[in-house]
DNA sequence: CAACTTAACTACCGATCGGTTGTATGGTTG
DNA sequence: CAACCATACAACCGATCGGTAGTTAAGTTG
């Protein structure tokens, strides 16, 4: 896809949204649950171990970035992944920090 | 690179981290000038329209978060993108909030 | 249907954090 | 010294996080 250059602002803007989006520790673990498949608030409520409005809020940031969606089935919501590029993006950063950690550590070993 | 799970918790606050450093849109627009190639403080402060200051502050961020790297050649300092996988990171996001743009125009266009 | 329970959403509050601007200071280099 | 950069601090503002509480919607029970 063609990339123009400057971005326009609103661009910008939406691409920062979603990068903030998942600047949240609380965030990043809901994705990672949500890897293995839908969830609903109480099983991310209960596996996350915060509060269920909490987990709601969170949600809310997740789906305004259009990185997460619903699904209603009774009185159960059903979350789940809708952007298959978060994946992606979250192993890329995780495997990069990973990379980091063990650089350090190495640096540690050799040092001593 | 295999990834634990459960994300042990100074990963994911490593991982959050460097998801909001992308979080700034100025931040954005110093990573996207950095694209094509080394720039110094000066360079950027111009560019991007802000103070040294400010300028200096953002990179600081950036630095921490293991994106952006420091050459010092006189009395400058060259700045430069050393994490290889942001680039990928913001085309990747970049042409995903682009599709959402056309679908968004190709939606409005229909409606009418 | 009425009463209750459960699941989820929303609104508000207080505390904290982040961004911006401005000023000032210190360090380094030529 | 002059130029460039980094840092520190204050002030202001807006955003965000977590919690409390209230509301809505769906299901359940009598």
């Amino acid at each position: 896809m063609a990339m123009p250059h400057p971005l326009p602002d609103p661009l910008v803007e939406r691409i920062a949204e979603r990068f903030r989006a998942l600047g949240e520790p609380l965030r990043i673990r809901i994705v990672e649950h949500l890897m293995a498949g839908e969830a609903t608030v109480q099983d991310l409520t209960q596996a996350l171990g915060t509060s269920q409005q909490n987990i709601s809020k969170h949600l809310r940031v997740l789906a305004n970035a259009s990185i997460v969606g619903r699904r209603r089935d009774g009185s159960f919501a059903y979350y789940r992944i809708v952007d298959a590029g978060v994946t992606q993006l979250c192993e890329q950063v995780c495997g990069t920090v990973q990379q980091e950690v063990a650089e350090l550590s190495a640096a540690i070993r050799g040092r001593r």
